[in-house]
DNA sequence: CTGAAAGCGCTTACAG
DNA sequence: CTGAAAGCGCTTACAG
């Protein structure tokens, strides 16, 4: 072994004489002697390798700092160690999240992660996301709500056999496709919430009905309130886009009742700080005047000002989750994650 | 040709007979019965072939849906058709917004974008990056502050003759590599605004000075106060780390000062939004107490009550033009984009 | 348990 | 302007 330094750099230049530049299963074929097949076998973990021999070409590749390459890898392999990310949604912090969960599954794998943001209302949007998977040959996407909420996609992928994960707020098809939150028992944790503080006038203000999550946000809360024998009455639910203008519009709504609501679940926290909007131009105080919730603990939610109570829901681990059901389909899908509540200062019992 | 309806799918499988599965150059050849190679030139736009040859080709690849695998040029060319995005950044929306624009510049160019975050502090993350690179044999990297500003990482890249192009406050290096945000402009045109309105005691939240972009707005800033003949004594001066927590524990500082100044310069939203908590916390209005001005109008900012007065970030712009730089190394250095105030509603005249 | 041949889909280098 | 041969770095299918 040479004893003289070396820089701080990778060690993908080998010092074994006989080759230059980053080596090649070639290379370790001839220092092992022993032919690229076998090299290969040590590389896949074929256990049609006698020990001893495994054990000399590892080491050998440990060595010379030998990493196969991926794309030839992949052209043999007609697939490429690419896991695509396929998304449709403006909240920058779910996707990070998510992304650095992925990567945090993809780690040390030898997979990397494509970023792939579509428009999920354009007429082509399903065939554009196919045409990525298939010309990049993807091991696999993640589909993200609203788009893994699309059967049509689902089924697409299905057809071009590609292994995909869908991530939402419930399982819809194969679970071991899916990755799920459970946001409809954090909704109920939400009411439990606020009917503990004492409040019986509550708005609801509700995210786009095109949205699963949406849906189950709403019928976990719905459904304490209805267990207590309080009233939800059409006034108090009011639609919104999960967007800070809708939420400053319903909540306005919300807010000039003339039985006004002492409390305000906003189904995401965009829209919740819409709430602080309206309540503020009101002249209303948070949470003396109006209690308000929201849900996806955003960092948004612990900057505004009092600090949002919320539901903090665990993206990264969704991401982390449906990156290695994707690298090893056949893992057990895992349960359901459940979002829990994030006390803050938003929220006191009701003034009257 | 076949007039029976195809189902809404990606026209990768031919109908033209001769073949099943997407189409391989191969079969392009023999369908204009011409050599691989000369398909392979049309699909490199090489001069080198006679119009009427390139017509007919290029006529069969588009009417059998044919685009090239990407995994098998980059192969033979020894370069992959990705672009690697190499961040250190907690600021979501910068990432998502860069992301964008960088993809606004790769599509349609067969490229895609693979997103590598690491840890700038971390003993190892050169060697990190540099396999990450050398591994995917990547065409190229994009390099985001503050990342982009670690000298060492640049000659590393430099070595491995990998393009890179570095996104910045400031040009550093080449200027073909480079993308830059005039941050000193923009803060100069914050500073006139508060002078105009009228202050003359005014704090300045720094950002930490390992961040160029600290320095440059920190500069731009005291330079016109300067020029104004308005002192900026070390007290009204405090560094903060770019983040929330650090822009509440400064601006609590500031505001307990003797001679409270009258408005508060954060050099980012994050820590503008952390002085909106400390000035709360003291019983103190915005802007009636104190006025406040943010930079890059993170969607943060437009959502604090009262909503952020701020510099924006042509950020996506700065993603375009870096992706693009990659793609076409001879294009000229693009001009440096200068950022504006976004007013909003956190300011107003001194009280006194 | 191991290997020689052929192939993945493209390009380079060399001829003509 | 065009093509036949060899090669990119790996794997599959087939032998032994």
């Amino acid at each position: 072994m040479s004893t003289r330094r070396r820089a701080r750099e990778p060690a993908e230049e080998s010092e074994v004489a006989g080759f230059t530049g980053p080596a090649t299963i070639n290379d370790i074929a001839r220092l092992a002697g022993v032919s690229k097949k076998t090299v290969s076998r040590v590389i896949n973990a074929s256990p049609l390798v006698r020990a001893e021999t495994r054990e000399k070409v590892a080491g050998l590749m440990r060595q010379v700092g030998y990493v196969p390459d991926p794309q030839a890898r992949g052209l043999a392999f007609r697939r490429a160690f690419l896991i695509g990310l396929v998304y449709d949604n403006p909240n920058a912090q779910y996707i990070v999240n998510v992304q650095n969960g992925a990567l945090d599954a993809l780690r040390g794998s030898g997979f990397e992660l494509v970023v792939h943001p579509c428009e999920s209302r354009s007429d082509d949007f399903i065939e554009g996301v196919c045409r990525f998977v298939q010309r990049q040959k993807l091991h696999g996407a993640i589909l993200l709500p609203p788009v893994s909420e699309n059967e049509a996609l689902a089924e697409a992928l299905e057809r071009l056999d590609v292994r995909y994960v869908r991530v939402g707020s419930v399982p819809f098809g194969a679970a071991a496709r899916t990755v799920v939150s459970n946001d409809r028992a954090a909704a109920v944790e939400v009411a439990e919430y606020l009917v503990g503080l004492g409040h019986r006038a509550i708005g609801l203000i509700a995210g786009p009905h095109s949205h699963r999550s949406a849906h189950e946000r709403a019928a976990g809360f719905g459904e304490v309130l209805a267990r207590h024998g309080i009233e939800l009455p059409p006034e108090r639910v009011v639609e919104g886009g999960y967007t800070f203008e809708s939420g400053v519009a319903c909540a306005g709504r919300l807010l000039a009742l003339a039985s006004r609501p002492t409390a305000i679940f906003a189904c995401n926290d965009e829209m919740a700080a819409g709430a602080y909007t309206a309540a503020y131009r009101m002249g209303l105080r948070v949470p003396e005047d109006v209690s308000i919730v929201g849900f996806d603990d955003s960092p948004l939610a612990a900057r505004l000002w009092p600090a949002l109570t919320t539901v903090r829901l665990p993206i990264r681990d969704m991401g982390r989750q449906a990156a290695a059901l994707l690298l090893d389909p056949a893992a057990a899908a895992p349960a359901p994650l459940t979002p829990h509540l994030a006390v803050r200062d938003s929220c006191g019992p009701p003034a009257r």
